[in-house]
DNA sequence: GTGAGATTTGC
DNA sequence: CAAATCTCA
């Protein structure tokens, strides 16, 4: 008689360290298969960008490998979760199916194949995995949501955040049902292949995630320095988050390890990550409505499509907005600072709906997330429910002159900066600051 | 009910 | 210093 195996479902969660499902896997001692479902259309589902399917093509096959180290096969299906997980499991004769939860609007579909399973007998179960502490866990003194991030993070902070779980070391595999093959699912671009920036920016995948963390907790001290652009001070931990190649548990430790100063200012940075997931738990439609509902009567313009072409592509003639939306065309990442001036730019100076330019970060970001990059731009537009004051307006070249003072980063991605080629400015900063403010003014 | 406090700024 | 709302204890 053969023992009926696991199976483990693998998300947003493409790591096999601190990977309670996987390790829950293990300690039930029976054979394990893994999958990984590709649901674009799903109820919930938001289906990743361009750059973000670049990731995930090669973070699957890192995790592929790994897997295949352990004697675990990794099934690749695609279509519609709620039908493809019961397949597999039948398929598979599994008797049990494990994974992490997920905060974005598609556990809808969890919790349906959750009871769906239990009722035929399966032990479905799901851990915590990409967070610090679970939304339902975190509340005010009167029992609500925090919708302010300061009390949100002294309320977090303190708290004990649970040591991370070893990578499993012996895992027995199983003979697993077929599946798709991970190049036949087209995510990565072809003609034209535009992914040789981030081929050169990036290496997807667990090993080098936890390589970059190591690295980063030995240089943290640099930290110091991340509001300048030219210099490489940032983490780059954002699309190892995203994918869950680390999870905030594990980089929590580790920071805290490292110690001095700059360790609580990029805690600080990992609670703003978990307080907009908090909010994406609680507000699903974050990505989409204003926070603020004033926000609904706001006078946006309809968007000139010779003005946006020139965001998207880097030539506003406002050379750090400029340097910022080419770095993040070429790379799929931009640098924290210049991206709040590159949103506010769009937002306040073009007064395009922050809908339009969070789309555009969806496609072109590797660390694309469902509640960071909503949430920010939310921020950015001060239609979030903690944000920025809408008449704090941005002014993109006295940002230049403080953060990149000597032109380093800008010249980095604006070869023709200081040339004739180099467009003039699109619009008048102090006039379309007044515009903004005059907008404002009428939904107040 | 009360009052303190609120990421990232511009001019 | 603007400008002044809302959260949270």
């Amino acid at each position: 008689m053969t023992t009926a195996p696991t199976l483990v479902w693998f998300r947003d969660d493409l790591r096999i360290a601190d990977h309670p499902a996987l390790h829950a896997a293990a300690d039930r001692g029976a054979p394990v298969i893994a999958c990984y479902l590709l649901d674009e259309h799903g109820e919930g589902v938001r289906a990743p960008g361009g750059a973000a399917r670049w990731w995930l093509h090669h973070s699957l096959a890192a995790l592929r490998d790994e897997l295949a180290e352990l004697g675990v096969p990794l099934v690749l299906r695609r279509g519609p979760a709620v039908e493809l997980l019961p397949a597999l499991v039948a398929e598979a004769g599994a008797d049990a199916v494990l994974w992490n939860r997920r905060y974005s609007p598609a556990r809808a579909i969890d919790a349906r194949l959750k009871s769906a399973l239990r009722e035929a007998g399966v032990d479905a179960r799901s851990f915590p995995g990409d967070v610090l502490a679970e939304p339902q866990d975190v509340r005010t003194g009167s029992g609500t949501p925090y919708r302010v991030f300061t009390p949100f993070w002294n309320g977090l902070r303190d708290r004990p955040v649970a040591s991370p779980l070893p990578a499993p070391d012996a895992l027995t595999g199983a003979d697993a049902p077929g599946g798709d093959a991970l190049e036949a699912w087209g995510l990565l671009p072809t003609r034209p292949d535009w992914s040789g920036g981030l081929r050169a920016a990036w290496a997807p995948g667990e090993a080098a995630a936890l390589a970059r963390l190591e690295e980063f907790a030995g240089e943290l001290d640099g930290y110091a320095e991340r509001d300048l652009p030219a210099v490489d001070a940032s983490s780059r931990l954002s699309p190892r988050l995203r994918w869950g190649e680390l999870s905030p548990r594990q980089v929590w430790h580790r920071i805290r390890a490292a110690g001095g100063p700059q360790s609580e200012p990029f805690l600080r940075e990992l609670g703003w990550r978990e307080f907009f997931r908090h909010t994406l738990f609680h507000e699903p439609d974050l990505a989409t409505r204003n926070l603020k509902p004033a926000f609904d009567r706001f006078p946006w313009a309809e968007p000139d499509p010779t003005e946006l072409t020139a965001w998207r592509e880097g030539r506003t003639g406002l050379p750090l907005v400029d340097a910022g939306m080419r770095e993040l065309w070429a790379t799929g990442t931009m640098h924290n600072r210049v991206r709040m001036s590159a949103a506010s730019f769009l937002i306040k100076n073009l007064l395009v709906d922050w809908r339009v330019g969070e789309q555009w970060f969806w496609d072109t970001l590797v660390d694309a997330d469902e509640a960071s990059n909503p949430g920010n731009w939310q921020w950015v537009a001060g239609s979030g429910q903690d944000a920025a004051p809408y008449f704090r307006i941005f002014n993109p070249e006295r940002q230049a002159a403080r953060f990149d003072p000597d032109a380093r980063y800008i010249r980095r991605w604006i070869p023709e900066y200081g040339t004739d080629a180099y467009p003039a400015p699109i619009v008048d900063l102090a006039a379309t600051r007044e515009r903004a403010l005059a907008a404002y003014d009428t939904i107040r």
